[in-house]
DNA sequence: CTCAAAAATTGAACTTGCTCAATTTTTTTA
DNA sequence: TAAAAAAATTGAGCAAGTTCAATTTTTGAG
């Protein structure tokens, strides 16, 4: 992680993301003031469960995964976070600490909003805090299917469901797959690197998927459909 | 579930939570003119994961059980709610279905508020807004903390997180173990009802716990906690 | 390009917690 | 209050998925 240069500055000072759009002049001169511009390398934490959160951060480039910690050096991914989407939203109130990690799979260029900020305009735009409202929701949402998920569906589901949520990317970022490790692959899907492997095995042995030593291919989505429904 | 009684109304028209002290009279005006009020008798479902979500629920008076069902008629409980706390905000934005279901454990004072009246407040009032958001954030904060104990933790310590939880509400409630069965009970540990009797057993030998019928007395905080860490 | 480290792979043994079935206790209904 | 239904209890066997250890493959550094 390094502070970014004027060229990075310009190059990421461009507030397209819905909610800011509908803020008046003022109001995004205010984020404008308070952001910190940061380019973590691949590899780094943009967030560290448990630490001080003070700030919410917002993807202008780059990938990044979400992910939750245990005690054992286990963790569980819960998602992967693309430009235009907001880290940390669920730390911008009452807890002092950030519920999650998060990982830089590429170089990701970000910017920093300190939460009173935030909360500033949203005191005295409705609208605005709407906006970010709905952002929220999303991700909660989210995170009852992922629940949802983990508690009732078992291994095969859950991990054809992974494998389906991570070839969601690959029409917009073909290499998804090579940013990923099997560690990370069975995080996604509660389960170990080992089952992972094997399930990976299996399903290439049945057809529905085909294995280029990093890359996965989907040959029948289907059937990969079907066993996470079953699942 | 039956509609109100003209002195039903009058009872629980009482708007006490925190976000509707900081409406201006014409915002709190347009709720009450939105809202339906309801008894829920025990029972009685208040929502249904799945089912279509144009309100919120507000609990006047009642205890209520907050779960999330899987298909297999397994089912995992999230939380128990008390009056003044929302049901169904979850649903508030984009997604139009209800995320969990509920179900009265006595009977519920209830009353429904549009989708449509809150967010035509938070539009036009931010300092409303800001407050139904920390709410919510409350509410996401206690859902990743759910997340992670049915991941990372095993039976002992979720069971032992669970007596905790449910015994949290005895001052206030001295009866709440009547109202659960041992179901009940495994349900928010995720375990089987089996295993939440043979643990239930196994911590009365320990003498941890005194079992009476239905009613649950912890009587060695500390070795429980320690329970719940380890696990 | 070569070597060392990291990651992936495989199978066997093991653990956790579930399911099933039988029995007892409690609650509800008539 | 008695009978029926529902809930709680118990133990035995079972299944899912983990852990461990050994091996192979891939990646990264110099």
């Amino acid at each position: 992680m390094k502070s970014l240069s004027e060229n990075d500055i310009e190059y990421i000072c461009d507030l397209q993301a819905p909610c800011f759009q509908a803020l008046p002049a003022e109001a995004l001169e205010l984020i404008r003031a308070s952001k910190t511009q940061v380019l973590f390398r691949k590899g780094d934490n943009l967030t560290k469960q448990g630490t001080f959160a003070s700030y919410v951060l917002f993807i202008v480039s780059g990938l990044a995964i979400q992910y939750v910690e245990g005690d054992t050096n286990k963790s569980f991914n819960l998602a992967i976070i693309r430009p235009g989407e907001f880290i940390g939203m669920f730390s911008l109130f009452s807890n002092k600490t950030f519920k999650y990690s998060s990982l830089a799979l590429t170089d990701c260029h970000v910017f920093l909003v300190e939460k009173e900020a935030i909360t500033k305009i949203m005191n005295e735009n409705g609208t605005f805090g709407l906006s970010l409202f709905r952002r929220y929701s999303s991700q909660t949402e989210n995170l009852f299917d992922t629940l949802g998920n983990a508690l009732f569906k078992q291994m095969n589901g859950r991990f054809a469901d992974t494998l389906l949520y991570i070839d969601s990317f690959k029409e917009e970022y073909p290499d998804i797959f090579q940013l990923l490790s099997r560690k990370d692959i069975a995080d996604f899907a509660g389960i170990s690197t080992e089952s992972a492997v094997k399930l990976l095995k299996s399903l290439e042995r049945e057809g529905c998927i085909q294995l280029n030593t990093k890359d996965i291919l989907i040959t029948d989505y289907e059937k990969l459909r079907g066993i996470s429904k079953v699942g």
